[in-house]
DNA sequence: ATAGAGTAGTTTATTTTATAAACCAACATC
DNA sequence: GATGTTGGTTTATAAAATAAACTACTCTAT
C-alpha cells in the first residue's frame, strides 16, 4: 500500500494546507480562527510545514503588530497532490 | 472545520478498514501482509478498532493454528462513510 | 527427546507526535 | 501603574504509533 506522507497526514497540518491550497496566502490569525487550533499548536505545525519546505512564511510588522503570513510552495503543492492521490486508494474513491 | 475521526485518521487503521470495506472478512495474516505492518502493531490497532466497535474479530483454531478473522460492523461502516465525507472537505474533492 | 526454526499472535517498552500550558514583548485601557 | 489584549514562541505533558521482546504451539531433523 502506498505510504501516506506523515507530514500531511495530521488533522491540523492537513487543514492548514487545505486552506492554503485555496488562497494566495493566509496569516497566522486567520489560520488560527479557521482551524480552531490554539496558537501554540498552530505555531508548531506551521514550523514543521515550513521546515519541510511545504509552505513559506514571512514575518513583517504591520504598524506595531507582528504579522506572519503563509503560502504554499511548489514542493508543498506537489506533496499535497501526491497525498490526495495516495489517499484515494484508501478511501476507494 | 469538521473533525476527522481520530480512530480512522491513522495510516494503519485506515488501511485495515479500507481493506475490510472491500471484503466480507480478512484474517490477521492477510492483513499483516497486505498492509506491511508488523504483527505487534497490527494486533494493537485491531484491538482499538474492535474496542470502538468498528470491527468484529473471531478467534478460532484451524487445525492446530490460531486464526483471527475480522470484519466491519455497521457502526464501522457508518464511521468510515462519515470520515470519507469529512475528508473530502480537506482534500477539496 | 530435544534443539532449532517457523507460525500466530500478545504484551511491554520506547520513540514520536500532538496538545496544552506557560511565557514574552509590545501596546492599549482604565 | 495594574490589567487585559494581540500575536506569537517555547517548554512541558499527554497521547499515539512503533518496535522489541515474549508466549504458546507446531514441525523437522538429529
Amino acid at each position: 500500500m502506498r505510504e501516506l506522507d506523515p507530514l500531511l497526514h495530521s488533522e491540523l497540518r492537513l487543514a492548514i494546507v487545505s486552506i492554503l491550497m485555496g488562497v494566495e496566502e493566509a496569516d497566522f490569525v486567520y489560520l488560527r480562527e479557521a482551524t480552531g487550533a490554539t496558537a501554540g499548536n498552530l505555531s508548531v505545525q506551521l514550523d514543521k510545514l515550513a521546515q519541510a519546505g511545504y509552505i513559506e512564511t514571512t514575518k513583517e510588522f504591520v504598524g506595531k503588530k507582528p504579522r506572519t503570513s503563509c503560502r504554499m510552495t511548489d514542493t508543498g503543492r506537489r506533496a499535497f497532490a501526491d497525498y490526495v492521490d495516495a489517499l484515494k486508494e484508501y478511501l476507494r474513491l
